[in-house]
DNA sequence: AAGCAATTGACAATAATTGTCAAGTGTACG
DNA sequence: CGTACACTTGACAATTATTGTCAATTGCTT
């Protein structure tokens, strides 16, 4: 028997896992736009990838389309934390350096 | 022969890098921020954690300084993300989602 | 072509960041 | 003492980024 795995295999954005349970569900946008209570404009755009959705967002898109909570957030933050350091080419080093900081208990900044 | 590594001892803030540095070379707040064109309150808050540089702040202050451009470059990142991540429990695995993505080379949300 | 969901872009509202200024602390020194 | 100087603090102003609305448009599908 043999398996493979795809090391390359793309992982998916929030918007693509939120568009994708959201249409399994044959929900439409304004279904879930005013449970935000936000236009449908933006969910639009959250799903597409053209805007980022808030914290709160993301918590409430989970409960409304039963998607695991914890995995959506991580997915979330991993997506700010790559917006924050996008084209710096010392990206990867900085995350090695906040990762070390949260291992030894870093106090962090205010 | 016995060699002890301390692998708690607090990484340097940014700011503590800083004000180190302008010290040893007995300079002024004032020296800096006009260089900076900012007041020397923002300069103080800055070295004390009170503020966070703009990242231009930051590499002109390698520059005047003469420190190592990279190294505090790294420093200064890494403290955004860690900002970002702030009291979330899933800090921690977002760090090493965002690592895994900038390997294989996910493309960056606009 | 009419109806409906989704998309787009201009722009308004709000919130976060970055800055100034003036008053306040602390300290060194005549 | 008291004054000179570096730094700190906090209120608030200016600027920039984020989050939102709305109306027009696209692209089905019937």
């Amino acid at each position: 028997m043999t398996i493979i795995v795809n090391c390359f295999e793309k992982l998916k954005s929030t918007g693509e896992i939120i568009r994708n349970k959201r249409e399994k569900k044959g929900l439409l946008l304004r279904h879930i736009s005013s449970q935000l209570k936000i236009d449908t404009a933006i969910l639009s755009k959250i799903e597409r990838g053209e805007r980022k959705a808030t914290r709160d967002q993301i918590s409430k898109l989970a409960d409304i389309l039963e998607l695991d909570k914890e995995s959506l957030l991580i997915i979330y933050l991993s997506e700010k934390i790559l917006y924050e350091i996008q084209d710096e080419a010392l990206g990867m080093k900085a995350l090695k350096v906040a990762e070390k900081a949260i291992k030894y208990g870093e106090k962090k900044i205010k």
